[in-house]
DNA sequence: TCTGGGGTCCTAGGACCC
DNA sequence: TCTGGGGTCCTAGGACCC
């Protein structure tokens, strides 16, 4: 049995709490630049604010409709997210920190009455946090996020569903019949794991409602649609398939981007934002003990305007993975460059770190790196190793020829410039014909 | 004038191998 | 006219999540 326990509108409710004024009263809070809303009190939901509605179409209900529109402030809402999940962890013996304002809690082997358990643990994380909640309980987690759905719309929206399902909704206590009953009355799009394109397929076939979906068979869903599908059907008819991710692995890609303010044209203020995601990005990597094989750094016109458009990206291998800023930054400065074309109004620009390992295993391999990347090494081995193998050993040795000084496609001139790089690559061994 | 910033997983197709 | 088959790895793109 699972819960999900939800802040509701969570970064208004974080704000809310410092300013309690605005309780009642329409607020968003703003993404980067106060580009569009991120967050919506219900009172904004009902003035019809979307997820990602741009500010300057909503300006005009500040003055119509008291809406209020806040800066995010994520510092703030990253502390408030701690408090409320080790508060929500008191639900059950384990608990899967999902995002910044929802987590899964196992409550495997936890006795007595889940919902009253449940509505305990939501008085408490509102009376020592501030934060309102809303908790799902169910048999698999894509049944406790149903219920944390029906929870949710039973409180704002009385009439949508039974009364006493607002705030907690446990559906292991409810007869066959009246979870059916639920699911019946939910739009399949409501589904996690069900995003617009698959829902307007679903709904397109006569699957509207969740309780449709449940009803399909699961080896029909994986023909006519995926496995992804499949599994979310069976968790649906109640048989567990995504367990509990206590312990998330390090993460496999790190991104750092942002969309500009006002648009850029030239190269010194693009080069100086890059240089800031990339280090941001560094700063990620090390935090999570891992080194980084590859940077990637985009940047792109706003798709929105009718400029002419350019759209660009670069995967720079690095030298040798690496969670060292300066050769970061370098790695995507060079990136930038040969991306760069002056004359486009950019909006938007990013780095992203890939081929994320583990520092342990980096070092040991450090001594060998060849210039090419890990990767290209390892293929070389491996052919030098089954070339060995066929023709006798040392067919193929590692010999001490130089590398040739051309720089590579992508421009790595500048950063073999870079502080911390050592011309030391230059005598790497290679393997000689 | 003004439209977020992160992530994950799956699949299909091509390259390559034996 | 006939032109293997099975496997792996990699990548790009799509779909989803909050």
């Amino acid at each position: 049995m699972f819960a999900l326990v939800d802040g509701n509108n969570f970064y208004v409710s974080c704000e809310r709490v410092f300013r309690p004024t605005l309780q009642g009263v329409p607020v968003i809070v703003l993404s980067n630049n106060d580009g569009c809303a991120i967050a919506r009190s219900n009172e904004a939901k009902a003035l019809g604010v979307k997820m990602g509605h741009p500010w300057h179409q909503l300006r005009h209900l500040e003055e119509e409709a008291g809406l209020v529109a806040l800066s995010a402030n994520f510092a703030l809402y990253g502390d408030m997210s701690d408090r409320m999940m080790s508060l929500a962890a008191g639900l059950g013996p384990s608990q899967e920190v999902y995002s910044i304002d929802e987590s899964f809690i196992d409550l495997t082997g936890v006795r007595g009455d889940l919902k009253a358990r449940a509505l305990a643990v939501r008085e408490r994380i509102l009376r020592w946090v501030g934060i309102p909640c809303c908790v799902g309980i169910g048999p698999t987690k894509t049944l406790a996020k149903l219920a944390n759905h029906v929870a949710k719309q039973a409180e704002r929206k009385p009439g949508s569903y039974p009364p006493e399902h607002a705030r907690v909704c446990d559906l292991s206590c409810l007869s066959r019949g009246a979870v059916d009953a639920l699911l019946g009355s939910t739009e399949v799009g409501a589904v996690w794991g069900v995003g617009r394109r698959i829902g307007a397929q679903l709904v397109a076939g006569g699957v509207c409602t969740v309780l449709d979906l449940a009803r399909l068979d699961p080896a029909t869903v994986k023909r006519g649609w995926s496995v992804v599908l499949e599994r979310t059907v069976r968790e649906l008819q109640g048989q567990s398939c995504i367990g509990l991710d206590d312990a998330p692995a390090p993460k496999q890609q790190i991104a750092c981007t942002r969309s500009f303010g006002r648009t850029v044209e030239a190269y010194t203020p693009l080069a100086e934002a890059v240089s800031e995601f990339a280090s941001r990005a560094a700063k990620k990597l090390r935090e999570q003990g891992s080194h980084a094989a590859q940077v990637l750094v985009f940047i792109r016109t706003s798709p929105f305007r009718q400029d002419p458009q350019y759209s660009r990206s670069m995967i720079v291998p690095m030298r040798r993975p690496s969670d060292d800023t300066p050769a970061i930054v370098a790695a995507a400065l060079a990136g930038l460059k040969s991306i760069y074309q002056p004359g486009y109004r950019l909006a938007k620009a990013g780095v992203i770190l890939l081929d994320i390992q583990p520092a342990s295993r980096v070092q040991c391999e450090f001594d060998f790196e060849a210039t090419s990347g890990q990767r290209d090494r390892s293929r070389l081995m491996q052919a030098m190793d089954s070339v060995n193998t066929r023709w006798g050993q040392g067919t193929i040795r590692v010999g001490s020829g130089r590398v040739g000084d051309a720089p590579r496609d992508w421009g790595m001139k500048q950063e073999r410039k870079t502080p911390g790089y050592t011309t030391e690559w230059d005598d790497m061994p290679v393997a000689k014909a």
